[in-house]
Formats: C-alpha cells, sequence, structure tokens
DNA sequence: TTCACTGCAAATGATTTGCAAAGCA
DNA sequence: TGCTTTGCAAATCATTTGCAGTGAA
C-alpha cells in the first residue's frame, strides 16, 4: 500500500491542488492494495462511499494522476479504459470472458528483443496475456 | 505473401460467400504483404482503388475475417482498432507519436511466465513496445 | 426462390469539451 | 481576489445495429 501522504506530495508536485474529489478519488484507488479500474467501476466506488463526484471528473481525475505518474494505462479492450495504481513494469492477465485485468505474480523476462528502430526509444513495454476459460 | 485461392478456401470454411466486397478488402489486406490497418485506413484504400464499399461492411469483413482467422486484432490505442495480417505469435511496435504499428524483426521469448490461473487457458499473449520519440 | 450480404442512416456508448458556478490559495 | 476545479449538458467519434433493398446459389 502506497503511503497516503507521498499522494498529496505527488499531486503538488504535478501541480494538482488536494481537492476533496481527488483526495476521495485517491483513497478509494490506493488504500486497499493494488487495483485495476475502469472511470465507470471508480464512480460507482466513489458512489457507493457517499462520495459525489461527476463522472467527468472520475475521468479528469484518472488522467491527471497518469500523468502525474500514479496511474498507469492499460489497454486490454477496445471499448473501456483500465488504469492500474501499480505503475512498475509488470505483466497482466486479461480474463476475456469476465474483462477482469490481474497483475503477473512473477516477472517475466524478454529475450531476443529486436532492435529499437532509429530515433526511437522504449517508452513502456507492455505483456498482456489473455485468458479465457478451459471449457 | 499469403496465397490468394487459400484466401477464398479459408471464406468458403468459415461460410463466407466470397462477395465483390469481401475479395476486393482481401486484395488490399493481404496481396502486398503483412499490413496493419485501421477501419479508416481500409476505406481509404478502398476508396483510392475505386472500390465501393460502406464503412459499415469494412467492420463488418474486418470482423468477420479475424473470426475466420484470417486476421488478428491488436489492441494498442484506445481510439481505434488495429487488425494485422499476420496471424502468427509475433510482437508488435507502437510508435506513439504517429499511431503506427510495425511488426517485431526477431522473435521474442518469455521466460518465468508465471501459472495460469485454474480454470483458464491462454488465448493469446501480447507483447507491445511503445516506442516514442527520442528527443 | 431463398437466405446471406450490403448500404444507409440512426443508435450506441465511452470519452471529451464548453462554460458557468464553486472552491482553494 | 484570481486562478483552478467541478459538474452539467451537449458534443464527439469510433463502432454497431435495424432494416429495406441487392445479390449469390
Amino acid at each position: 500500500m502506497r503511503p497516503f501522504t507521498q499522494v498529496i506530495d505527488q499531486l503538488r508536485t504535478a501541480g494538482l491542488r488536494p481537492t476533496r474529489q481527488r483526495l476521495a478519488l485517491a483513497k478509494l484507488l490506493f488504500e486497499n492494495g493494488p487495483r485495476h479500474v475502469t472511470a465507470e467501476m471508480l464512480r460507482s466506488d466513489a458512489h457507493d462511499a457517499s462520495i459525489r463526484v461527476s463522472l467527468a471528473t472520475v475521468y479528469n481525475t484518472l488522467h491527471q494522476f497518469t500523468k502525474a505518474g500514479l496511474l498507469r494505462e492499460i489497454v486490454v479492450d477496445p471499448t473501456r479504459s483500465y488504469f492500474d495504481t501499480t505503475t512498475t513494469e509488470h505483466g497482466h492477465f486479461f480474463h476475456e470472458d469476465t474483462n477482469l485485468l490481474e497483475d503477473f505474480e512473477g516477472d517475466v523476462k524478454l529475450t531476443n528483443l529486436p532492435a529499437i528502430p532509429e530515433g526511437s526509444k522504449i517508452s513502456t513495454v507492455d505483456v498482456i496475456i489473455r485468458l479465457s476459460s478451459k471449457n
């Protein structure tokens, strides 16, 4: 679990005021271990916790947190964006039948990596193992 | 390059009639080596080649070809779906500044793969290296 | 003839945007 | 006070869908 004062610091560093909405969403995101959320999931959580936030603000906040380095966007589903509270490099399982996104246990090693095209540098490396039900 | 009669066979096997539109789109897709297309790119190519196809048919065709195993959908961009004419396992470079998708040269080896959750089986493994401009 | 296929236009659904009101420094 | 931030509603945009007309077997 990420220390919460650190979250506030990172907001400050990013020039983001620690508003009621941002703090409440940060708590939902970071207070209970790693999470993978969509905007709709987070809005729903906020609603359940009696936090008044508009969906537009949820979207804004997710993107601001991502830019500030608090979240990482994971592109796995063409219809929805997922945000991961774990920002270090790691792989994902995506359960295609439940739309559930899950972190890997161990860390994957990539060997025989091709040469990076001239003039480009690696931004991130995504490793996604898509799973379907065995039956 | 994929032999074209094979494409027609695969359509037949999938129960898809080789209509004018499907054959024309198949030619655009498979006649000139590996490609990575979005629906809009393919519609634009068709237009340039004076092929009359509606955008809805382009979408239908891309999905039908994917289900028939002629294409592979690559999820890299939250705003657009890409389809790859190479259906064997391989990794991708995604140029974030140009939205260009490119196949890897060599083949990547994944080691230290985690255990697959009980009751699930691997559908596909996606390896995407996101690139940004060095400057 | 029959059923699959196509094209059009409308519907959908996630995300973004404009802008006035409210909040933080 | 002055600049952010929020919330609402409208706008956007890729994609899907309904359905009447067209085409292949």
